[in-house]
DNA sequence: GCCGTTTTCGGCCCGACTGTTTTCAGTCG
């Protein structure tokens, strides 16, 4: 895999070049990090893409053209990159780790080597234990104590929250500043208002007409650690949950400017905005201004697009993979949105190693407007688990059969997490597999088998004819567990060859499909169930982390099977 | 260095905040 080393490896470069005195290089470092950024966040192994397609398959991507595909090239046939090597004679400094450190870019980085001869994290904290820092031009005590605290910050942050935190803080941010009485409107922007499964940091709007006393209020929560910074109209904090928070006050006539600003990615916003500049506005956080200076946009986001042409899209769309050039054909597709979901086809209960039981389940996905639930606990390997054997399955679908009795207004029904063994035989007999109304399977033990053995076995579960639904796909937990070693190109062929829905585990610790995942799996025409993995009932609001995993992979209902009725669906999965 | 409804040269988004300046560069999103 060399995306990671790659992305920084141009990313150290785009530091190198800004360092130049002689000449102004900032495109061409910009040019560099776009590169970093582009690699750093596929998913896809770009050593797998030279591999397949040489230097052209590079230079389809975004920001890649020939030099950078060049390099890249020479990285990975030889380990080195000249470029690279002859710029950090010059600078050995470790910039990926220090401009880390909130505060310190490339410039500051090479004051402190030319100063201090720092050239990383250790030699940096030595410094600051010695007081050196502020001893030096350009630095003070200031700036040294913010280091420091950066530092600190640092190595107690976890990297990259999952959404499943994120949202939950950030939507209890935004209650405390709708309840304080000083704001118009608060909401949510960034990358957590995009769904992305997990987030750097949070950012925030509020509208108000006491921006001064609304920074005040929000240094002053509970969930405030510490204020970064603190501007008239802007404040970075630090909240103990181990994330960054931006928040930004406008005036509520820049609400929609505002929230469109502050939700799209950078490409997104950075093309919107030349679309507003060929059709002669400037675009920026306040509104969409003409030559004479007038706002010609309304209070809503919908007035920006609508302004210059375009259709507005999902949040979760805009990320510059298309969005743009359809939403001004007027193009866009009618993607998959919460309330098209009909049922639930992942829910465990305390049948094995759920929390509450079967009715409780039924009667909660009811109340969430659910037509249908599909009861999946686990098969006897996972005795952990408290999986169940054929004898006992055959008990617990009479229980089904009672509590369709007990609970009216939602369908329950029978399935099963089945195991996917080692050799991707299914781990309940084929009597036990045709009393259910669908069957879910999926891998949970061995996990590090060879890619060559992974594929064989979960293609050999796919043809075994007894699996309906294939769940979580790659098994892998966000920030805990690498997805498994398989080949997802074969599997994806064989799970349409072989009328197989894969799963979109919305539980936010798997999202499994992921939306690169999900993207690819379009591409061999696959259909979805988008689930919550639910263990206990409350469980089940977190189908809205998977149906924004699909709507990121701009997944249409027509190719989610519990957006259709029951009837539909369960003729659907057999095919 | 990349890119193209401004197509192979000439642009490349835009603004906020901070610290140490002595009028603004550096950093960040």
């Amino acid at each position: 895999m060399y995306n990671a080393r790659l992305s920084e490896l141009f990313d150290e470069i785009a530091d190198m070049l800004s360092l130049d005195e002689k000449s102004d290089r900032r495109f061409e470092v910009l040019a560099y990090r776009k590169a970093a950024m582009t690699i750093g966040s596929m998913q896809e192994d770009i050593g797998e893409i030279y591999k397949k397609e040489g230097v052209d398959g590079l230079m389809r991507l975004p920001g890649i053209g020939k030099g950078i595909s060049a390099s890249i090239r020479e990285y990975i046939e030889t380990g080195r990159m000249r470029k690279y090597d002859s710029l950090k004679e010059k600078y050995p400094i470790d910039f990926n780790a220090i401009t880390r450190v909130p505060g310190i870019g490339a410039k500051q980085a090479f004051k402190l080597y030319k100063a201090l001869k720092i050239r990383n994290i250790e030699d940096l904290k030595k410094a600051i234990a010695k007081h050196r820092i502020s001893k030096i031009a350009g630095f003070g005590e200031k700036s040294e104590n913010e280091i420091s605290k950066g530092i600190m910050q640092l190595e107690s942050s976890k990297g990259r929250m999952p959404i499943g935190t994120a949202l939950p803080e950030a939507e209890a941010l935004v209650k405390r500043l709708n309840e304080s009485g000083l704001v118009e409107r608060a909401a949510i922007g960034g990358s957590t208002r995009r769904m992305k499964e997990t987030v750097g940091d949070l950012d925030i709007l509020v509208t108000s007409s006491h921006a001064d006393r609304v920074i005040k209020f929000i240094s002053k929560l509970d969930e405030v650690q510490d204020v970064t910074l603190s501007g008239p109209t802007k404040t970075t904090v630090w909240l103990k949950i181990g994330i960054s928070c931006d928040i930004r006050v406008v005036k509520d006539k820049s609400f929609g400017a505002a929230l469109q600003y502050f939700t799209g990615n950078k490409d997104h916003n950075v093309k919107v905005r030349q679309i507003a500049i060929k059709k002669g506005y400037k675009l920026n956080e306040y509104g969409m201004f003409d030559k004479k200076g007038r706002n010609v946009s309304g209070p809503e986001e919908e007035s920006i697009y609508s302004k210059l042409g375009m259709d507005i899209m999902d949040p979760e769309m805009r990320e510059d993979l298309g969005e743009v050039e359809l939403s001004i054909r007027h193009k866009l597709p009618r993607i998959v949105q919460i309330n098209d979901i009909k049922g639930d086809l992942h829910v465990h209960t305390d049948h094995s190693d759920g929390y509450n039981s079967i009715t409780e389940m039924a009667e909660y996905a009811k109340s969430l407007g659910r037509q249908y639930i599909g009861i999946t606990d686990h098969t006897k390997s996972e005795y952990v688990a408290h999986g169940m054997n054929d004898a006992q399955f055959r008990k617990h679908f009479d229980d089904i059969d009672r509590a369709n009795e007990l609970v009216k207004g939602i369908r329950i029904l029978k399935s099963a997490e089945i195991d996917i063994l080692k050799d991707g035989s299914l781990d309940l007999k084929d009597s036990t597999l045709e009393m259910m109304d669908y069957r879910l399977a999926s891998v949970h033990t061995s996990l590090a088998m060879s890619k060559v053995d992974m594929t064989r076995r979960v293609i050999t579960a796919i043809e075994s004819g007894y699996v309906d639904i294939l769940a979580h796909p790659t098994d892998r937990i966000i920030n805990t567990r690498n997805p498994i070693d398989m080949d997802l190109d074969k599997v994806f062929q064989s799970a349409h060859d072989n009328n197989v829905v894969l799963e979109v585990d919305g539980h936010p610790d798997r999202m499994d499909l992921n939306d690169e995942n999900i993207r690819k799996a379009k591409e061999y025409n696959a259909k979805f169930s988008i689930s919550t993995d639910s263990h206990r009932t409350t469980h089940l609001n977190m189908m809205r982390y998977g149906v924004s995993t699909a709507k990121r992979a701009w997944v249409t209902p027509e190719i989610v099977i519990n957006a259709m009725d029951v009837g539909r669906m369960l003729k659907e999965l057999s095919g």
